[in-house]
DNA sequence: TTCAAAAAACTACAATTGTAGTTGTATAAT
DNA sequence: ATTATACAACTACAATTGTAGTTTTTTGAA
């Protein structure tokens, strides 16, 4: 199973948030230039082939879902890309993403808070 | 200009870490199994071609380059990702990552530190 | 000074991904 | 009932990516 391309990951991003939905749900989810229904219909049976959907009989169609959650997708394909661009390491993918100011310290510091009360119960 | 597919960014990976380098170079920086030279030759061409890698005639064959930085691409490409899976936002994206312990408070406060140490210069 | 050996540019092809036409089926309007 | 419409499964094809054979050029022996 290898990571999906880029307009794979904008569909399964729409069936994450839909939980459940028929193709053109999904497609109406798509951001415009929205693709063909037929594209949308054929990119989603592959990736119910290749295992990252799955669907229900539901008359004479299906309805899909996701079989990999959106968890499961980003520590096995997104963390070993991201820690592969930065010396195996999440400190070094935080750090590189403070430095360039696309999270504050503020937010930071939030973080820490949240991650500290919730231990406390 | 898209985002590099996996085996391509493996090859970027190699160029950025050699900064210059022949194709051979490359080919010794990647990991087992690695692929036959030509194969490495070729995506190493069309990398050139779609405007990641450039290259100076060396005799009678190149010697590549990234002509975009790791800095660059992270931001451009990488930082989309991420962010358009956890709603636009980088906080949302550490969060996650410290939640799933692949980095410590104790690491985030590291961070915080070095930033404001920087800062006081 | 030929003659291997090595490197990689060039070329060719297979697999995957992106796209949409064609067809079949269900639903709704007359 | 008949017909129009919508949906999407099925099918087909183009573009991109992955792979490696073939050929050319250079270099370093014998």
């Amino acid at each position: 199973m290898k990571r999906l391309s880029e307009k794979e990951e904008v569909i399964i991003k729409a069936v994450w948030k839909l939980k459940k939905a028929f193709v053109k749900d999904v497609r109406e989810e798509l951001p415009d230039p929205k693709p063909h229904i037929n594209t949308v219909a054929t990119m989603m049976r592959r990736m119910a082939d290749k295992g990252f959907l799955k669907y229900e009989d539901f008359g004479a169609t299906y309805r899909y879902s996701a079989s990999v959650s959106k968890k499961e997708y980003t520590n096995t394909f997104v963390k070993p890309l991201l820690t592969g661009l930065f010396g195996n390491s999440m400190k070094n993918v935080v750090s590189f993403f403070t430095e360039e100011e696309e999270i504050s310290v503020d937010e930071l510091k939030e973080i820490i808070e949240m991650i500290e009360n919730k231990n406390k119960q």
